[in-house]
DNA sequence: AAGAGCTGCAACCGCTCATGA
DNA sequence: ATCATGAGCGGTTGCAGCTCT
C-alpha cells in the first residue's frame, strides 16, 4: 500500500490566502496550538490541504515573524551561513529569528546570488568564479604578481603569527582598488578576523540599527579591524572562511550570541504583531 | 499612454528523511 | 518491519508591480 497523499485534493482551493482564510488559521492555532497539520484545515474549517496551512503559519502567519527585506546585517549573516551550511535553508533560519527558510532561500535566489555572481564569486561554492566570468580582465600589463592573492597562497596556519601589517597592506590595495571588486584583491584574514554581524540595534549602538543602515543608502560594515568597508569587501573576507573550518566553534558560539539577541527584540514586538494581526479583542 | 518584458515573492509540488506507533 | 505523519528541501509556478521601449 503506498503512502497516503498528505491531503483529499478534491475541492481543496489553492492559490493565495485570503484574509478571512487567515483569520481562521490564526484563530484555530492560538486556541489549539500547533498539532497535527492534517487535521488543522478541517477543524479550523478551512478548505486547505494541512501542509498549505503548515506553510502559510511558519512562512507568513507566525507572529514572531519579521516583514520586509533581508536587513544588511542578516544577509551578511545569511551568506555567513551558507558558506558553511550550504543550502540547508531550514538550518541558516533556525540561526536567524524571524526569517523563514522560503524568505531566505527567495532572498539568496534572487538578491544574494546576484550580487556575489556580479562580484565574481561562485554563491554555491564560495569560491572565485572562472576567469571568464570576471568580466573585461585587466590588460596583461596593469597586472602585478605581488597583489594577486590566490585561495591556495591564503591557505595560512591558524596560529597567532598571522602579521597585521601584511594585513594592513591588503586592505590598503583594497582601498586602492576600483568599485569594481577583483577576487584576486583578497586580504588575508585569521579566523580571529572573521565578521560577525555588528551589534543588533539597541539602545547603546543606535548607528548600527537595521534601519539606520538601510536608510543610509551605503552602508558600511566594520572589518575585523573596526574600518568600515563595503559589502563588496565584506564578502571577499568571507569567503576565505571554509579555510579555517575547524575553527568554527567560537564563530557559532558568537552567532548563537547574536540569534539570542534577536529573540530578545523579537519578543517585544510578539505583542504588537498580534495586535495587527488578529485585533486586540482576541489577544 | 500602453504594451511587453522583467523582477520579486508567495505558494505549490514532489520528493526524502526522521520519528513514533 | 511497516506505515503515517511532520519537517525539510530544491525546484518551479503564478501573479502583481515595476521598468523599459
Amino acid at each position: 500500500m503506498g503512502r497516503q497523499p498528505c491531503c483529499d485534493k478534491v475541492g481543496l482551493k489553492k492559490g493565495p490566502w485570503t484574509a478571512d482564510e487567515d483569520k481562521k488559521l490564526i484563530n484555530f492555532i492560538l486556541t489549539n496550538g500547533q498539532c497535527c497539520w492534517r487535521s488543522v484545515p478541517k477543524l479550523a474549517g478551512l478548505l486547505r490541504c494541512g501542509k498549505s496551512c503548515r506553510l502559510r503559519w511558519i512562512n507568513y502567519l507566525r507572529p514572531d515573524l519579521k516583514r520586509g527585506l533581508l536587513s544588511d546585517d542578516e544577509e551578511k549573516l545569511v551568506i555567513h551561513l551558507h558558506a558553511q551550511l550550504g543550502n540547508r535553508w531550514s538550518k541558516i533560519a533556525s540561526h536567524m529569528a524571524g526569517r523563514t527558510d522560503n524568505e531566505i532561500k527567495n532572498h539568496w535566489n534572487t538578491h544574494i546570488k546576484k550580487k556575489l555572481k556580479k562580484m565574481g564569486i561562485d554563491p554555491t561554492t564560495h569560491q572565485p568564479l572562472p576567469s571568464p566570468a570576471v568580466d573585461q580582465p585587466p590588460p596583461e600589463s596593469e597586472r602585478t604578481e605581488s597583489k594577486s592573492i590566490t585561495f591556495e597562497q591564503s591557505t595560512i596556519s591558524t596560529d597567532d603569527s598571522i602579521n597585521d601589517d601584511k594585513i594592513i597592506e591588503s586592505n590598503d590595495v583594497l582601498l586602492v582598488s576600483s568599485s569594481d571588486f577583483c577576487i584576486d584583491e583578497i586580504p588575508v584574514i585569521g579566523p580571529h578576523e572573521i565578521l560577525l554581524p555588528p551589534p543588533l540595534p539597541d539602545q547603546s549602538s543606535p548607528t548600527t540599527s537595521c534601519s539606520s543602515s538601510c536608510s543610509s543608502g551605503g552602508a558600511s560594515w566594520p572589518n575585523a579591524m573596526g574600518v568600515a568597508q563595503s559589502f563588496e569587501d565584506y564578502c571577499s573576507e568571507i569567503v576565505n572562511i571554509d579555510i579555517w573550518e575547524q575553527d568554527f566553534g567560537d564563530v557559532f558560539d558568537l552567532l548563537g550570541d547574536y540569534e539570542s539577541d534577536l529573540k530578545g527584540e523579537d519578543a517585544m514586538n510578539l505583542e504588537s504583531s498580534w495586535e495587527m494581526m488578529i485585533g486586540d479583542d482576541q489577544i
